[in-house]
DNA sequence: CCCTTACTGCGTATCGTCTACGCTAATTAG
DNA sequence: CTAATTAGCGTAGACGATACGCAGTAAGGG
């Protein structure tokens, strides 16, 4: 038990209770609830020991008596910014499933815009992110890939989620920025592109694919969905092969 | 020309040649050289501005003539980083042509770990990024793909090449950090995985998945390749569907 | 040839960040 | 009651980005 690492040991809120000094009037999760919703409202560059400290009505380095380093606190609010999963529907074969998944991470993603920038420290250990991988596997269980297969198919739709996103509000963040990088993009690139280096390109600029403004609300799901049924595609012939 | 983005211009090389004052002692190209140089060798973390300055035996604040900000470097970086994507080989096919871009990709990226964890700023405007964008659409040429689908395509691509490169690097630079919760992953997860609450899960590791010790640099390619493959089955049964 | 002008390098200073260390006070085990 | 343990926090050091302005340099115009 207490072998386990300190990340998990508080993750997982298996503190040893009994305690001689005086009362702590902070706990772990305050803390990591406050960073999150400073993350939420200024972004992950306003977060900083004493901007959270100063939520709480305590001195920064009070912070460290629970905390052992930034780098921990982030830790922490990788699991923690995480919704539990929506309960799979009994039955779902495991296409729809995994769509219903991916529909999910992304809502729960985008309510957390900076979720996307944490830097990963290692696998995933909290029971918030092992509840979501879980949630995944349970609906390859029918399929009759092998244990080590569906690790190796919920991994790269994993990654493949957390690019599309990732990509997506950074794009978003740039447009809030300056949104005119992205209104003259197709201009700009007519300007720089020479058809003789890059004809490939000068032909998708000649049909004129950078010419309407982007906007991203809107654009975004259909993306996201187009490149999820392509990798879902390719499931679905590895399983046939596998197991067919 | 004057009207374009600063960063494009210096990205392309752009600036007014006919100068007064006197001749710069540094260069954009010098300052971006230093900053990946020191990137390579002590991670994103270590490139501060005094330290870049300190490797080219400037002042801190002399390369504020040269780059807008810190984050302006860290654009130009990302463009200066990429080496010209190796040029295609002549009647390729497309999906010979897309697994090499891609393998070319994970090389040219695997000399800058630093890479994934920049934060996009908007489309790519930068030439080597450009010219990498080109290489994979001039391998779709063939495909009878409208030119918006042969976007489409190369953008999922690239977003799940980046993503499995980011997973992998920022993993691999946990496990130089702490190889201790690498080894005993397996065994954290037993600790801490109630069967009845993550039975996909418990099924996962009483298969033993997670004992075998995760070594780095092998099971990486296989990964990518297993992730890849699926996908470039799914654009093969999209080229199939649209223009078949 | 000189002066104006634009430009480079850089010193100074301000403000923000993380965090090591040690003190004080609170709490409880024995 | 005493000693051990722990929470909160003040101080301070090291480092980071960058605004501002000064001094010196090179070209253009006269």
């Amino acid at each position: 038990m207490s072998e386990l690492p300190a990340d998990v040991v508080l993750m997982w809120g298996l503190k040893d209770t009994a305690r001689r000094g005086p009362k702590p009037s902070l706990t772990v999760d305050d803390i990591t609830q406050a960073a999150i919703e400073l993350a939420d409202a200024e972004g992950l560059a306003a977060v900083s020991m004493a901007r959270v400290a100063e939520r709480l009505g305590n001195s920064t380095m009070a912070l460290y008596r629970h905390v052992k380093s930034k780098d921990d606190l982030l830790t922490l609010m990788s699991d923690a910014a995480l919704e539990h999963p929506e309960p799979m529907p009994e039955g779902i074969d495991w296409r729809t499933g995994l769509t219903f998944w991916a529909d999910n991470v992304l809502t729960v993603t985008r309510q957390h815009t900076w979720y996307s920038q944490l830097t990963l420290s290692g696998p995933p250990t909290g029971p918030k992110n092992l509840a979501w991988f879980d949630s995944a596997l349970s609906v390859l269980a029918d399929t009759g890939l092998s244990e080590e297969g569906k690790v190796g198919v919920v991994m790269g739709l994993l990654t493949y989620v957390h690019g599309q996103i990732r990509l997506s509000l950074d794009l978003a963040a740039g447009f809030a920025d300056k949104p005119e990088l992205f209104s003259r993009y197709g201009a700009v690139l007519k300007a720089v592109v020479d058809p003789q280096r890059l004809p490939a390109l000068a032909r998708v600029l000649a049909a004129g694919v950078f010419d309407t403004e982007i906007t991203y609300e809107e654009s975004d799901n259909e993306d996201f969905d187009f490149g999820l049924q392509l990798y879902l595609d390719g499931v679905a012939g590895f399983i046939e092969r596998t197991c067919g």
